[in-house]
DNA sequence: CTGTCAATAGTTATCATACAGATTTTCGGT
DNA sequence: ACCGAAAATCTGTATGATAACTATTGACAG
């Protein structure tokens, strides 16, 4: 550890941060063990070029973060590192076709078993709310809107009228990222009228038989909806 | 903001903790607004009857946290407090059977389609590794120890097989939780020698068709594995 | 009356010194 | 070799001081 700050360094901000940060680096390039003894704090100041005061606040910054536990008169610990804890299903690289029919293999499963308990669940009051998601995603394609946020509800309202939290939770999850159109806003697969006509069909499909109470037709509705989904994007696949 | 901090209880940490405690305290029970500005340090160290030493370890700690912005000259401020992320899927409340048969469904949906990719897509070695782990379980049924983590492996070994990180991905989040055994060890369904067989059997039969690359064979074999699961525990729902 | 600038007051950032309390190391005695 | 005391080391806290920065106030000019 022979980093010395860069004290003319206006970016870096403030000594405390910039020795944390110094701190970090060292905890987490493998200089120290789990275990292992910081330098003492007089140590840490004479190789920095500090106050003592300025290497205690950045102390407690570490010690806030878990990283470090100091122990009076014995000297400052490695913690264990907590991982930190991120969302799943969040590094979609929309630069990679590949990348998203990933994600929306997994979102099929999902979906489609999600219509099949939504045709069996759900309640009045939900099923009315899916046909006004599916009136909207109809409205926005008649104004020439993008229609990803009236989708993405529609997806929602379904995965509600499971009336199972953890459908609904797993959307909320992935959120739009599973949406083509706000995935692939610029090389999507079809802006034209066309396509969303079909897409408009495939919805009106999935609602039909989740109104009728068809679980079977549900599914399959949404099956054809989402593979159709995949064919596209397998089909940009071939042609980029 | 008139707490005084408990100098005598050395449960409570050192003096930093305790003030940066009931600062973080003053600020979630919404003593200040997103942009208010803390009182100065010096009326922090009089209020609390401590040195500023002390108050600046504490503001350094909930700076670290993304609390509070200092600016120099200035004062403290109060920053908008940044949602933590939490692993969704993770509230499993194990004492509600409807708690986890919700996650199970969930996870029903995904598995059962991973089995028909997996039948699809496994390498030989991936196709070893599920014997492997399959006769793993095997093993510790008839050593009559837990199944529940060479159970989890078979399945993520399965899920691995699909070749799409993100069902990889979505069993590594669930962890065990959806794991019938690891979620009920002493109100289980049943530990009987049948029991055990017949969850056996239905391993094999997936285990099986993935290997004949038979993705519909292997689908309702993990749905009738899984399916057999949820059945197990509704009937429970039925007896208590 | 409004705008500008300088002075003042207030605030954080850093440094230095000192003492207290706890832990670790060293040394001497048995 | 083991034990206990003393010394050394280390963190926790307090105090005082200075530097750098911001906010406020008052005076003056247009």
């Amino acid at each position: 550890m022979n980093l010395q700050h860069p004290r003319n360094d206006k970016g870096a901000g403030t000594l405390v941060i910039q020795v944390a940060n110094a701190l970090r680096s060292a905890l987490s390039s493998g200089d120290y063990a789990v275990g292992d003894k910081l330098p003492s704090e007089a140590r840490i100041a004479e190789t920095h070029g500090v106050s003592r005061t300025v290497v205690r606040e950045a102390i407690a910054s570490l010690r806030s973060d878990g990283l470090v536990e100091p122990r009076r008169g014995a000297g400052v610990f490695v913690l264990e590192p907590t991982e930190p804890a991120t969302l799943p299903f969040q590094n979609v690289d929309h630069a990679r076709l590949s990348s998203i029919i990933a994600l929306l293999e997994l979102r099929s499963a999902v979906e489609v078993e999600a219509a099949g308990l939504a045709a069996v669940r759900r309640s009045p009051a939900q099923e009315e709310a899916i046909f006004e998601f599916h009136r909207a995603v109809g409205q926005c394609i008649a104004e020439g809107k993008p229609t990803s946020t009236a989708d993405f509800a529609l997806h929602t309202a379904i995965a509600d009228a499971t009336n199972n939290p953890r459908f609904s939770e797993f959307l909320r999850v992935i959120g739009q990222n599973a949406i083509p159109r706000a995935a692939l806003s610029s090389t999507d697969p079809g802006s034209s009228k066309s396509y969303l006509e079909q897409l408009h069909l495939e919805h009106a499909n999935i609602v039909t038989a989740i109104s009728d109470g068809d679980a079977e037709a549900a599914r399959e509705a949404m099956r054809v909806h989402l593979q159709g989904s995949q064919r596209r994007y397998r089909a940009l696949l071939q042609t980029t």
